[in-house]
DNA sequence: TGTAATAAAATACAAATGTATTAAAAAGGA
DNA sequence: TCCTTTTTAATACATTTGTATTTTATTACA
């Protein structure tokens, strides 16, 4: 008398935020209205407003889809070399795939770059940007630590101020990029990378 | 036969483009309607059509204008103390003076962030958005060859690439602050861009 | 197969928005 | 004072947008 229920409603909702997504990255998170969002995904306005009553909830849930996947990847489970300058290298590869250094990561830092910027007005995104934050400062702590493990103990709380260093530096790395992607500021910021793991590794 | 002029148009206009910076820090630059800015400045809708011909045309002026005194302020002439701890120590102030560690700096910053993330969509205000990150390259440039001077000579490309890391640290900085401006990240941020700033004294 | 429930699509509609047009007001010289 | 020009205000209007409503189509089960 009841399930019907035929499309995978969360499958539905997650490709519609998809769509929400791709507009953000390429003209701006202002202009994912219902209709170009409709548009995006080959839904109707109708199914749109099935999933989403409205459009507030659609950015809420497309924000909130999109942090929890970063913090799901920041905190996969990963190994890492032991000791020594391979385990420094480890983790400057590690701090690297978190920048937009080819066309799907870049697109992932505009995402996040439009959603960051509306949480800055809009206090049920902010939330969500705090979430993420918290995961990358977290993130960079967990690679302070490793590489500050084969030194002497240092100072919790520097280790602490040295992670937040790192996290910034990442966060402006990936803005320079996107303001200006050219293989030679790619460059550049891979060399600003590893030049501060390495500076870690020796300590200061 | 002519000339009746009475309001200066130049300073009319930027009284309207700070009515979008406004609009843009409180409530997002998509707030920024011509309503809404006609109200923010308190004239109407007519007197700034005429002042703008279409809302692109204001968008565009607003941030040039915002890029503009960002980067007159950047290239001010500056006297720092000749040499030693004094001199480092001025130049953490000067940069600590482009971090937001108040409400006016705070309102900048959003103001930046606002149009430096519409400009990712926009090709016409990229071209703002580049002029002034490289303002803020070449003053971050500026402020570690003053660092460096006084040790022993580095290679340029090597003090250039300092200069990028120290302009997105504060960037990322930047952002930091907006999404958590307490006094304790603010405490935070000041260590942080002191201990660069002494860590460039001492060479590496 | 038929029926009740659900999903999708189409339509409707009020509010907002950019801009053009028109009317009013103000101002400086003759 | 009057007249021409400019500025400001008011109004009009077509689009866009969010959302509510209504219709149509689909689906699972009896």
């Amino acid at each position: 008398m009841e399930m019907p229920k035929v499309v995978d409603e969360e499958k539905r909702r997650e490709r519609i935020a998809e769509a929400v997504w791709n507009i953000a990255a390429e003209q701006g998170l202002d202009h994912a209205t219902i209709r170009a969002v409709a548009a995006e995904c080959d839904l109707s306005v109708g199914s749109i407003q099935h999933s989403f009553r409205t459009q507030e909830e659609l950015k809420c849930f497309a924000m909130e889809l999109v942090v929890q996947r970063v913090i799901t990847r920041l905190n996969a489970p990963r190994e890492l070399p032991n000791h020594g300058s391979d385990k420094a290298a480890a983790i400057a590869e590690l701090l690297m795939e978190t920048m937009p250094l080819d066309a799907e990561r870049e697109k992932e830092a505009r995402i996040w770059a439009s959603f960051s910027t509306a949480a800055l007005t809009d206090e049920k995104l902010g939330a969500y940007s705090r979430q993420m934050n918290d995961a990358l400062e977290w993130f960079c702590l967990e690679c302070m630590r490793e590489l500050s493990a084969s030194r002497d103990s240092e100072e919790d709380s520097d280790i602490r101020l040295e992670a937040m260093h790192l996290h910034c530096l990442l966060d402006g790395l990936t803005i320079a990029l996107l303001i200006d992607p050219s293989s030679k500021h790619r460059q550049e910021t891979e060399r600003i990378v590893r030049n501060f793991v390495e500076q870690c590794t020796r300590g200061v």
